[in-house]
DNA sequence: AATCTTTATATCCTAAAGTATAGTCATCCT
DNA sequence: AGGATGACTATACTTTAGGATATAAAGATT
């Protein structure tokens, strides 16, 4: 991953010619001084944004309140006034229903489906690079929907439970639908050895039986 | 869905400035002349591109070749000499590797999974609007990673086999890793009746015994 | 009215899964 | 060197799963 330090001033073939999106107003609220001016300065020295920075819910709320929707606002998701995505309600409806993204440092993509699914537009982890950072906003100003495809992917990452490499060749076993007996010849054992496995295997799954440990297997994309 | 046909030429609230990606080279590669067409011209009413068209993956590599690298390639997935994702790897050398993405009207989640994990930088469905595609090559232009998040979670979309509202039941009991004695509990019916409904669903999923069965369940998302 | 499907029950029997206990052999640890 | 741990085998036994076959009532279809 990238780091938001990592600025990249020019581009390497870039002829600047008018496009369909330049000067927008952006709103970011959170609640670390750090990152909120870090992104505002990004987006300011690309030249491409007025941004206005606030540091919990309610001052959004108001800001937009005041002075009109802005074309992007981007909530921390850990800031005081969220309460979870209760607040990216509150501030759509502020905003005249424009683009709310949800940023965070430390969500799951679980929470990251739950705010796309509760109409924020887009998911910025803290962790995107600046570059990448600036093109999302611009992408989500544009009225897609940006949720980083490796951080999607991430919910696939193997939750590893202490299982012996054995175990885990009889639970790839168990996945498929085979028998002990199946199992056995394919790993070249006996098959009360498999039985051996399977019970164990159940035990430090929690399962009470192959069908069981095969789901939670699935579930936990172990195998 | 949008249809590629709704154009958006001026946006509200836009003060033209400059921006770091304007005229870009893309390499539109695909064999319907429509499809091929439209887009360039998209692309080229926003001032945005340059674009150049050809019909088949080897027109592709020989342009690429040619004229060097481009911005970004969009590949179309069922295209003469692509044979799966193998034409994506040719690409990808023959333009420095350079973004190439992948455009289809038809190819699964999956594939687009696939795609991505051969190095792709995004996959376009055609049926994205005209607006949400220019924006997606911007995107990717810049070196980001597009696909378009309601696509992806069309994955988890049921593909109904024909079960009866009994089978059906009894699935979700071996989903959980219910014996046939607690299914019928909870049902309330006899244990051999039970034992009938699973020797039957296995026989519709194509299961041998009732693990494989919850496992083709939970795959194809059924219970 | 005849037929098909679904649901339900019943027996009988075999195969597979799961439990308990015990022992061998190798490896890793400190 | 001693001791824990993991992988493997073995015997014996119980429970569960699964297959074959037969019966039958309710509901929909034709």
């Amino acid at each position: 991953m990238q780091n938001i330090v990592a600025l990249r001033t020019s581009d390497s073939a870039d002829t600047p010619k008018a496009t369909y999106q330049s000067q927008m107003r952006i709103l970011i609220a959170d609640d670390h001084d750090l990152v909120r001016d870090t992104i505002a300065m990004f987006l300011e020295a690309e030249g491409m944004a007025e941004v206005v920075t606030v540091e919990d819910l309610d001052a959004a709320v108001k800001s937009a309140d005041e002075t009109g929707s802005f074309d992007l606002v981007l909530l921390d998701f850990n800031m005081p006034g969220m309460d979870g995505l209760q607040g990216l309600e509150r501030m759509k409806a502020a905003n005249g229903n424009q683009p709310v993204a949800i940023l965070s440092g430390t969500a799951s993509p679980q929470i990251a489906k739950d705010a796309i699914a509760a109409g924020a537009s887009g998911f910025v982890p803290k962790t995107l690079g600046a570059k990448s950072m600036v093109s999302a906003i611009r992408f989500m100003a544009a009225g897609e929907t940006f949720v980083p495809y490796a951080f999607m992917q991430q919910a696939d990452a193997k939750t590893v439970a202490n299982l012996t490499m054995r175990e885990t060749e009889v639970l790839r076993g168990l996945c498929e639908g085979k028998s002990n007996k199946e199992i056995a010849r394919d790993l070249d054992l006996q098959e009360v050895t498999i039985k051996l496995h399977v019970k164990t295997l159940c035990r430090k799954l929690n399962a009470k039986n192959r069908t069981q440990a095969a789901m939670i297997a699935r579930d936990r994309k172990l195998v």
